[in-house]
RNA sequence: CGGAGCGUAGUAUAGUGGUAGUAUACGUGCUUUGGGAGCACGCGGUCCGAGUUCGAUUCUCGGCGCUCCGACCA
């Protein structure tokens, strides 16, 4: 992609309206833009890197037997009568239809939609287990929305919902979610940052897993055993129930018991919880067993916050100059620059005919400020062709200081 | 929802009860070309409403918006 096609235009001053560093970073780079508090339009660079971490994780849900669908955002006032929380889900937008006076709800989570519709397709052990998950806006009419992309009033969610006829095999498929989001998080590329964690399960489960990135932005504070490389949020320690059963003695690793954990504040980017018969039960979801018994549809829910996960990468990866993506979510691989217009041309159009992503600066602009844009917008390999270059191209990695010169030959190669 | 702070060009800031200034961005022209270049000219602004006043961007009240702290966070 050419930059002077690139609908963006970068910032030099940080936005006066933000402390958060990264809404800072993603705006002035002109990643996002705020359209209100808690509520960011993503811009084509932005959607980029959107698409990317969107895709990682479909693969892995995927591979995990998930069925993608798009339920929809705009949702009825009686399915959540049903399941109980249109009066007691605290951040719920509800509004009433200014012409009918219908009450509508816009959809902070799919558990009151997905459940009818499997109530529809399941009713024998044959159609069980089912895996379902979207990626989707969510709105939650939140109290403070706060830390820029970290905590927003409508954001994108990966939801997954998994459908069983035994509460053990709920339990095994949950543990092989684990795994699969470790797998996740370690290809985006914040794997040696992100724990998974001990937590509440809220009004839901009695326990649920977090997968937790460390961040100083973060809202809530894990312990940490090094030695597991698990956690335990601190608000397990705070529930009198999960106290007993967890943590007695105060925080011990999870998993090997042991006492020293290191405490470590973080941001929640992904959760897994067993919601086992929550929603079946009122919505009437059961299935026939083998002897034409009826029991409820054990659930599980599984979700990634999208928006999130960008700021929180943006949070763990940066410098003072700007972003520095990892490459498996970068909008584009390389950034090519040139110093007089037309010198970088043969290469751009080389790297775009080897299938690379690839941004030109073809902007007519001094090269100081093509390499400030650069840093700014963090794509890994930066790529310069000059009169200095000798026919060579100069490359710099983005996290590094060091600059090299290749044959294209070898860039290929990258 | 409680508390604090802040709203001035696209962006960031200064200032004033009487013609609103600077930087940057943007437009035009020339020069320049390895770390946000230079010169000249130009375009563009006081969140909304009410009140006080001859006169309000400034003072008062109300509203709206944004940020931060706290509470909350299925």
């Amino acid at each position: 992609m050419r930059q002077s096609k690139l609908f963006i235009k970068t910032v030099r001053e940080d936005p006066k309206d933000e402390e958060s560093l990264n809404a800072k970073l993603l705006i002035r780079a002109g990643y996002v833009y705020k359209v209100m508090a808690g509520v960011y339009a993503f811009l084509p660079l932005g959607l980029k890197v959107i698409k990317n971490i969107e895709d990682i994780i479909r693969k892995k849900m995927i591979a995990m037997g998930g069925n993608e669908v798009l339920l929809s955002a705009l949702q009825n006032r009686s399915d959540w009568e049903v399941s109980g929380r249109w009066d007691s889900f605290d951040v719920l937008f509800k509004f009433a239809s200014f012409y009918s006076k219908n009450d509508y709800v816009l959809g902070p989570t799919h558990e009151e939609e997905i459940v009818p519709i499997m109530r529809q397709q399941i009713a024998s052990y044959r159609n069980l287990p089912a895996y379902f998950f979207q990626f989707q806006n969510k709105f939650r009419d939140e109290k403070r929305a706060k830390s820029g992309l970290l905590r927003g009033r409508e954001f994108i969610m990966k939801d997954f919902y998994s459908f069983h006829a035994s509460e053990k095999d709920l339990d095994s498929y949950y543990d092989s979610m684990k795994d699969a989001y470790s797998e996740i998080f370690n290809e985006l590329g914040i794997g040696n940052t992100t724990y998974l964690t001990l937590a509440s399960g809220g009004t839901f489960s009695k326990y649920s897993h977090e997968f937790q990135t460390l961040t100083p932005a973060g809202e809530d504070t894990i312990h940490i055993c090094d030695s597991c490389k698990a956690a335990v949020n601190e608000e397990v320690f705070e529930d009198e129930s999960l106290r007993q059963e967890f943590a007695k003695e105060g925080p011990v690793c999870p998993s090997c018991g042991k006492k020293d954990l290191r405490k470590e504040k973080a941001i929640e980017v992904g959760n897994i919880f067993k919601i086992k018969d929550k929603f079946s039960s009122p919505f009437g979801l059961k299935f026939k067993d083998e002897n034409g018994e009826e029991h409820n549809v054990m659930m599980g829910c599984y979700g990634i916050g999208i928006n999130r996960l960008l700021g929180a990468i943006v949070e763990v990866s940066h410098d003072d100059k700007g972003i520095i993506w990892p490459e498996s979510v970068a909008p584009f691989k390389f950034h090519l620059i040139e110093s007089r217009k037309g010198e970088g041309e043969k290469i751009y159009n080389s790297l775009v005919a080897d299938g690379f992503k690839v941004l030109y600066d073809d902007r007519d602009i001094g090269l100081g400020e093509k390499f400030a844009d650069a840093d700014l917008v963090g794509i890994p390999w930066r790529l310069v062709v000059s009169a200095r270059t000798e026919g060579k191209i100069e490359v710099k990695k983005r996290n590094e200081e060091k600059t090299e010169l290749f044959n294209y030959e070898n860039i290929r190669k990258f």
